[in-house]
DNA sequence: TAGTGGTCTAGACCACGGT
DNA sequence: CCGTGGTCTAGACCACTAT
């Protein structure tokens, strides 16, 4: 019997083969159907899943046709520092260097969408891997939306990794980019003469409501962000 | 009537709220289908839209739980910087400076998976936007698997464009990173002292068949990469 | 208006994996 | 063993949208 997910897995054929062209219409539902002795909803599910991997379009009456692509993909997934250094075998150590609740800089203030009048949470850490710097964690967490911040200290714990266990959802925004470092990511990150950082800027909100905004830094010489990606999944 | 959206909806409301907490077991696929008045197999699409935006997790006789949230996770997505230039109204250029079929290095012959006899095409361009370098393009295309490329000049199109055009289907691995400018690097894209650049550098395959390795190089005071994220779709 | 995809129901059987 | 999710069928009706 055919599956669902074996006729995925012949569409997809077909696509990578390029005997489905890219921008070209493929047979509809029902056509498939007959071809594969099933039903059409058992099709409608297999090309379901292909759209939903971003490898068909597909518009009523219009039919459907395979995605002209016109970016490359990556999903990058960064892990909490802590499991990251650990996973392969190094030393992680924590250090909270201040922590103070004030008004934001105005920048802050806008990512976060709070008034001037507003306080807001202020956590400067450092992540070191077998002693040595690896990420600068400057943090800004929005008390009106997570209270409960007040009453940790992040001694011992650090900020992202608190957040991500009691913030059960987010939408998040990343910013990647390469710097020079100001004297204060050099004076915490000891870096070498000419060494640029590597920037992840993130905010994320609750719904509406924003949560937090981050400046992870990293020394350039020794970090990198690596992604693995496939064009559909393979079910 | 409650469609599987609405029902999808409902659930992913309970998770963002708390209701349902993260790693914490919620009712069966039957006990849902009743509170809805829908069949089974309704709340099963519900559910099954979840699972795949990495949500919840589903295991037969152990039920279904929410994620608890280990990672931070960003979808980038990188266009044809034709594109990306034309878009905010810039005026794009494109400069073809080298086209020769060689040896590979022996860190792209890896990267390609070829053999130290095998040629590849090396292929270096420049990307302007209103005059100014914007990126540094240098590609290798290993010809076993896109023999087409022998006949391209890469004139006109770069080789990035045309090869989204011409490979219907690849898996990549992307890298990013901060660095200093090689000679090479600041030479071509005319940076500022001690201007740091931002590297993408990426290789794609079709199937098991290495298709190219590039090396992207923006300055870094002009470029980064945004992206903004949902935790599950909206459907 | 007609063709194509979107989705529901009711019932069924199977597959996995805790207990 | 047996509860839970995975999936199929047959038939039906609906919702878009190209022509």
């Amino acid at each position: 019997m055919r599956s669902y997910k074996d006729i995925h897995n012949i569409l997809l054929e077909r696509i990578k083969s390029g005997e489905w062209p890219q921008g070209g219409l493929i047979p509809a539902e029902a056509d498939l159907a007959l071809e594969f002795g099933c039903t059409r909803v058992t099709v409608n599910r297999a090309m379901q899943a292909l759209a939903d991997g971003g490898l068909l379009e597909r518009r009523r009456k219009a039919g459907t046709r395979v995605i002209q692509r016109l970016t490359r993909n990556a999903h990058v997934q960064i892990p909490i520092v802590r499991h990251e250094i650990e996973k392969r075998g190094g030393n992680y150590k924590y250090l909270l260097i201040s922590r103070e609740e004030v008004t934001a800089p105005q920048k802050v203030q806008a990512e976060l969408a709070i008034g001037p009048e507003e306080t807001a949470l202020h956590i400067l850490s450092l992540h070191f891997a077998d002693g040595k710097p690896y990420q600068l964690e400057d943090r800004w967490i929005a008390l009106g939306t997570v209270p409960l911040a007040r009453q940790e200290s992040f001694d011992a714990i650090s900020p992202n990794e608190w957040l991500l266990q009691q913030v059960p959802y987010t939408n998040a925004e990343h910013v990647f980019r390469a710097a020079q470092p100001t004297p204060e990511d050099d004076d915490h990150l000891k870096l070498a003469p000419v060494e640029p950082v590597f920037i992840i800027e993130r905010t994320t909100w609750l719904s509406d409501k924003a949560v937090t905004h981050v400046r992870l830094v990293h020394p350039g010489n020794s970090f990198q962000l690596v992604t693995r990606d496939q064009n559909a999944a393979t079910l």
